[in-house]
DNA sequence: TAGATTGTTAATCGATTAACAATC
DNA sequence: TAGATTGTTAATCGATTAACAATC
């Protein structure tokens, strides 16, 4: 064990291992080794455990993870142990498929407004929603103490609204618009872009 | 410049480039550095000049380089110098709106079939398309020689789906489900799951 | 020419793997 | 106890960065 700091890379596995934990938990499996883990996830065993061992002894030879255990430990570590408000901005087409979408509510987070800036839009239902004004975005933002947002706007517009995420205290974003953002060093961002994820593939076919 | 074996790691690399190079080209840029397309993209200027060397010498020195003579060396690179036949398996939320989504066809991808096993969805019309029936699936795809396939069905069914799509001779898979699939060696899988991405970032907050 | 920027080398830094003592 | 599997070390492997000669 060593509080360090840990590698990203090592971070960005750990939802991995908790998904597929959860996977396991949900078939009513109790205890998994560094092994089977490996296999589900397609990550060696070796590095599993090594992920892992950068937080604690959370295993026990001869017999492996306590899987009810491992999971408190990675969603502690991943700040799981509460429930996030995070907000949409852009509904289009993808952003009302997330504000539809009931994969989050069991996992963590918890959609608490979305927002467009189209007229429009503005006022209209989307799913348990009322979309609001991005006019109103900062103000709102600061209110309710947001920190995550996920943004669904086009590409000409992410710029714009990463700024307004970001001034209002926003410091995680999951783009989904094709374009790279700018951003703060303590503003964290993920790219989710079905284009970009295909090309990465087409080199190899 | 070497042919050997590049690193997977570059080539996710390429596809990010290429964003910002059409990016360029669509504001009427005709050349860039790699100082400017890494500050950009967010990588250091020695990483891409050193990522774009495994390919060839396509830059000049003073000037940096000529942007639609990098693009095309990319696109030729990524296998991007045609248009790909893609279906998507699994009309959902997330499926629709990826049937809906116009960002496919300018950036080499083209939806081919939309599919699902539910028979209230088969024979609906999503976007352009009739939603045809999975159990074709297989000779679908052996028919139209299809490589890429995106998937957007339930967890429960992802691994399921993905059997089909590897029996049928599919070698790309765009995986929406929120669930590590189990697919031979010579097939690639990329991972969207908002939840994970999400999760990768609250560990920072 | 002078200035700018590439392509490439060598050095550094970081990640993964293999192996095994510890121990449940 | 015997078998299994962890946590950890050391070795290997791979990626990034800094620096600069080459050259446009």
């Amino acid at each position: 064990m060593a509080t360090e700091k840990i590698p990203d890379i090592i971070i960005g596995r750990l939802p991995i291992y908790l998904r597929a934990l959860q996977r396991l938990s949900d078939q009513g499996i109790q205890t998994t080794s560094s092994q089977d883990l490996g296999e589900i996830v397609g990550i060696s065993a070796a590095q599993i455990r090594k992920d892992i061992s950068q937080f604690g002894e959370f295993g026990k030879q001869g017999t492996g993870y306590s899987i009810p255990y491992l999971m408190e430990k990675l969603r502690s570590i991943l700040k799981m142990d509460r429930v996030w408000d995070v907000i949409i901005v852009g509904m289009g087409d993808i952003g009302h498929a997330l504000a539809h979408y009931n994969g989050f509510a069991n996992r963590g987070f918890h959609v608490s407004m979305v927002f467009d800036n189209d007229p429009k839009k503005i006022g209209q239902t989307v799913g348990d929603f009322r979309v609001l004004d991005t006019a109103s975005m900062i103000e709102k933002i600061k209110q309710h103490k947001i920190k995550v947002a996920v943004l669904t706007v086009p590409a000409t517009a992410a710029q714009e609204a990463t700024d307004l995420l970001v001034k209002a205290g926003v410091k995680a974003i999951l783009n989904y618009a094709p374009i790279s953002i700018n951003v703060p060093e303590d503003v964290k961002v993920q790219y989710v872009d079905p284009v970009t994820h295909l090309q990465r593939m087409t080199y190899y076919l």
